[in-house]
DNA sequence: ATGGTTTGTGTACGTTGTACGTTACGCCTA
DNA sequence: TAGGCGTAACGTACAACGTACACAAACCAT
């Protein structure tokens, strides 16, 4: 009752909104941690108001979910090479860059398994890779997910590492009691600071890597 | 006003409540999804009062801290055989392990990196290990942080494994267009329903410990 | 008993996701 | 040109959340 003046609407026009937009102003929102991600911080960013967005997304959850499936989506297919294991390590730094550039949406990942769609061309490249290596079957789903675990896992560190972590492992270690109770530890402070690094990253790759190729070798070399 | 009837009060005694009581008693909320852990619902739990618990922890994410850093510490120390390698597998077994049996920890921890001390011995253990076979520095830190990407990556998987997901992907292959479109993905239908298994996870874990040897052994002989 | 300190509580505010019913745009028909 | 109607957009409202703040009750030392 009282004072439902009409106000100066600014009414959108019709049609004005589609998914498309929304999940454009979602990853902008996003970008900025995806604690920022709210439905009315999208609505403002976008102009609009909350519930409508709800017309083209029917929980936040589902928005989430496509953002998620999009950035997936923009994962570069690794290019054959003649080197199958060389080929491996491409598709798995080429999942870690799409990770790596879009870390607002690792925490997200955790919570909204297997977003969409776009996740399977993922698991068909690496099939593809594997099986011109001799490995299908379990081994294969096996080594894929193992890939995608240590990718996931990782980038986890690093963006905990940005997010203001590993500062509190070296304050610790700053401590002389826990220095001495901890002595390797201590001792590797200055490798730990480049805990998460691409350097590091290789290596553990190249390991993964070598060994997927020796158990190969090996497992051929014994069946046939 | 109206009626602010005093109510039966049941106040509790002075000093029944301690830290470690809402702990637990935080973990048997949480037990049923992280999601359910809330304020509200920890007081329920120990029959107090929301308001209650602040006089303990002072925010919600310290309580979430706390509460990882817990079962963090209860991840069973490596014992030594004498084969470091080995002793490696039992570290990341271990260490799989105590994710396994808190999963709705899972999510938490990508969220809350680094939740306390009790993460320190585990990086000792490692450390240690890594260090009986000659890999130290830059290399150990690589390795123990490949390792824990690891699982937690794999432990996601779980996860979502159990949440529900991956029912969605067998039913995209249901769908002849999709399996057509990703036939060596449609082709691995069986073995990914063993997706995240212990099989699975052993298989990964023996290639990553075989590149890590192999690697070793390389350096090593190449170095002196 | 008295006063101070510690522990528990009630109320309340701001923010979130979103259910529900209403408004008004802009095309379609007459 | 007038009217009607489907649908996009909106406003309001609610429950649940974390937690600030002021206060009350229990305890201890005197």
């Amino acid at each position: 009752m009282s004072e439902t003046v009409p106000a100066p609407r600014n009414r959108r026009r019709r049609n004005s909104l589609t998914l498309e937009e929304i999940l454009d102003g979602a990853e902008r929102v996003a970008a900025a941690g995806i604690a920022t991600l709210t439905i009315r911080a999208v609505a403002t960013e976008l102009e609009s108001s909350p519930m409508a967005l709800y017309r083209y997304v029917s929980t936040k959850d589902e928005l989430v979910d496509a953002l998620l499936n999009r950035i997936l989506g923009r994962m570069e297919e690794p290019q054959e090479s003649g080197n199958w294991i060389e080929d491996l390590g491409v598709f798995a730094r080429n999942h870690r860059d799409v990770l790596n550039r879009h870390q607002w949406a690792v925490p997200a990942l955790f919570t909204h398994p297997v977003p969409g769609p776009n996740a399977l061309p993922i698991g068909e490249w690496a099939l593809r890779i594997l099986g011109r290596g001799g490995i299908t079957g379990d081994a294969a789903v096996a080594t894929f997910s193992g890939i995608l675990s240590l990718n996931y896992g990782w980038a986890s560190f690093v963006v905990a590492r940005v997010g203001g972590a590993g500062k509190s492992l070296a304050e610790d270690l700053v401590n002389p009691a826990v220095a001495q109770a901890f002595p390797l530890t201590a001792s590797v402070a200055r490798p730990m600071s480049s805990y998460g690094s691409s350097e590091h990253y290789e290596l553990v790759l190249a390991q993964l890597l070598a060994g997927v190729e020796s158990r190969q070798a090996r497992s051929t070399g014994a069946g046939g």
